[in-house]
DNA sequence: TGACGATCGTTGCCTTGTCAACAATCGGCC
DNA sequence: GGCCGATTGTTGACAAGGCAACGATCGTCA
């Protein structure tokens, strides 16, 4: 579990000194760059935080506690494992064994789908949602201390607006709609 | 290499719909948690597409061109592997392994350091410094398309201010300001 | 109806990074 | 000076996730 880490990557002067021999100058600066860092460094502090928390509190991983709630959140609290993958931002293979492991701990359960013989979806089971309830109290907690808490809500507000339109199109992306097999639970 | 994902974590509402049977409320929800969603999601497309194309055009993930960086910018071209972890933001032993592999592709070598006799420094070799410069070009760039052209000076400065407040201490984080041993490069 | 490319979920193999344990060394305190 | 806890870098064992390949199925088009 745990972040990746993938920390800042940028530079900070164009030249590191005047006394500095030889080839002094290492990448070039530029404005907004500070911005980035800030980016990459509160992306790595704060999830590396909360999935320690969730992980210590409930033997949740960050994209296990995602996947629940997407579950959770889906109509018939069903997912094909499709658009589960895209929606954890997981590749296929990687939504296979997270859903493995949350099948093993009986949070989640399999089953075919109804219209597609080679889909599968992924069912939440009671004890599922039991522990997503458990794990949200504590990671929304965590959420507030590190994130929400030390923002007002003009400061949100500009993060959501600028971190929207930063992640919107980002070149040839692709867009499904769907959601499921059954149409909704009764 | 690439992104671990994370993903999204939190809800939509609190409840998914009037017509959903038994327990409908999943989570709570608050305000603020867009911007948080829009946090993960921005972090995750967009080092997802950084480190493809760091890859591809050089052969480099984005931890490693982060601790080229790091190395490029100290004094000497050097640092103790103890500092670097903390600034590339990886365990002792994930840089012991980063390191390995630079200096296995000859961009960085390894030396006992003078101060301090259990110490190891990374030293960027010429080809290092050679690769992170190509490397730059292709990063910046990146950082620019998906990242910095998006957004206009205010939303930078604002986003710098913000992500700032919310790395800043963290809880019981510990700091120190030390470089390397070599005092500086001739 | 049958053929053919596309899609779905799974699996084997690989890479990356973590944790725990280790030997070597440091630093302080007697 | 010598002991003892703390720190440093490395290693072994492991978890997580990606890619490529697979068998099964779908959808389309002839």
């Amino acid at each position: 579990m745990s972040t990746p880490s993938i920390s800042a990557l940028s530079s900070r002067s164009g030249v590191v000194s005047p006394s500095a021999a030889a080839s002094a100058t290492v990448v070039a600066d530029e404005p907004g760059i500070g911005a980035w860092r800030s980016f990459l460094h509160a992306h790595a502090r704060i999830t590396r935080r909360l999935d320690e928390e969730l992980q210590a509190a409930h033997g949740l991983s960050l994209a296990e506690y995602d996947a629940l709630l997407q579950i959770a959140h889906a109509p018939g609290r069903r997912v094909r494992m499709n658009v589960l993958a895209e929606r954890v931002i997981l590749s296929r293979s990687g939504i296979t064994r997270l859903v493995d492991r949350l099948e093993a701990a009986g949070s989640v359960e399999r089953a075919a789908c109804s219209t597609d013989a080679r889909g599968q979806e992924a069912v939440l089971t009671k004890a599922g949602l039991e522990r997503l309830r458990a794990a949200a109290t504590t990671h929304l907690d965590g959420v507030r201390r590190y994130f929400l808490d030390r923002l007002d809500a003009e400061d949100l507000a500009a993060l959501e607006a600028s971190l929207g339109r930063v992640s919107d199109p980002l070149g040839p992306a692709s867009r499904s709609g769907h959601e499921g097999c059954a149409p909704d639970e009764a």
